[in-house]
DNA sequence: TTGTTATTTGTCAAAATTGAAAATTAACGG
DNA sequence: CCGTTAATTTTCAATTTTGACAAATAACAA
């Protein structure tokens, strides 16, 4: 019998520094040897487990994508217990959250060169789409007599909030704006349970 | 009398050609070659002009800073006027408006390299904050009862939503989400208007 | 025309980044 | 111990990117 694969591991290990490198450098400053030297491993190492840039980019957006689609996916289960705005914004803006600017810094950098690669294009676009998604689905239990347009518009606002937080976070914005754009999530979401329908009452 | 200098007009150029490249390709991938290409001009003129690569990245910095403190004043003087949210969101989501998604392209590649340099860091945090005050004192005057801690959440929030449209143009989204993010900013400077004092929960 | 200055181009060397293969080492079962 | 397979290291070539300087060209005034 063979040596024990270890493709899994050092697969996740080489892309998590992977990530962690075009959150601080971006997809084009993130050079092998900077990731490799996170990693802590040799530079041939990413060849072996990742293969050359292009498959490294590659396999790095369905990385992101797929931690991303992870994470909507714990987010829809979480929201499901929740009855109130004031829930929902204490859960996307907790400041233990696990949520690590990281992920967002990557996608971010990945969308901006993606865009010639019809296939990254469309899976970046697809995670960001289920998020909303599972946003407008809980605000949806929140205020079942609101419009769906404003659900779908209130969901994008808050979502926007939330990006920016970690957008931000590079440049240690003053501590009052996570309180602020947490605030403006709530507001947001307040205006679709206090005046439930469009034209109406 | 010598030949008439070119400095200020190349050097203009040649920063634009580099905001195109930092929007598309981020900032380690804007290469002198790419930037040259883009400029029409041969590479040593880059350098002649704007100084090895430090500096080139930092008199981008000031071009991006100074650009957006320019659009910013400008906002300022035609928020003067209005009275209505409404008015506010139709001019700063306007579709044809003169904003190009590359400022803040550019302005998001350089605050994620920005993190070690103190003083780009401050002039790019302190060009949202010039905006973040603008997008406030519009609101007061718009809703002059309104809490300003309120007012300021308020801010954020569209500014998040306003910054979000540029961000995301990369990846060419759904027609409707431009509708969605000014819906979102105009719901939400409507909760100044409607519920004047305090209360947020 | 000539001198002066700025612009523009040409060219080379140094450094950094990547691609790719061979060679070595380590773990496991028999 | 031996054979097998994977992990790891070593090594070199090719490409890209940048730094820097010298030479050439263009515009203007006297």
């Amino acid at each position: 019998m063979p040596r024990p694969s270890l493709q899994d591991q050092r697969s996740e290990e080489i892309l998590d520094a992977y990530l962690t490198c075009v959150a601080r450098f971006g997809l084009e400053g993130a050079t092998q040897e900077r990731i490799a030297a996170e990693a802590g491993v040799k530079r041939p190492l990413l060849r072996h487990y990742l293969g050359n840039r292009d498959q490294m980019v590659a396999a790095l957006n369905t990385h992101v994508v797929d931690s991303f689609n992870l994470l909507t996916g714990r987010l829809d289960a979480t929201l499901a217990g929740i009855t109130s705005a004031a829930e929902l914004t204490d859960l996307l803006f907790a400041e233990d959250a696990g949520n690590d600017p990281r992920l967002l810094l990557a996608w971010q950098a990945l969308s901006v060169s993606a865009a010639g690669q019809p296939e990254m294009r469309a899976a970046l676009l697809d995670s960001l789409q289920q998020f909303l998604d599972v946003l407008s689905a809980a605000l949806h239990r929140i205020a079942p007599a609101a419009d769906p347009a404003r659900v779908r518009a209130v969901a994008q606002g808050i979502s926007s909030s939330f990006v920016t937080l970690d957008s931000l976070s590079p440049l240690n914005p003053p501590a009052g704006w996570r309180q602020e754009l947490k605030q403006a999530a709530l507001l947001l979401a307040g205006t679709l349970e206090h005046s439930p329908r469009a034209g109406g009452s």
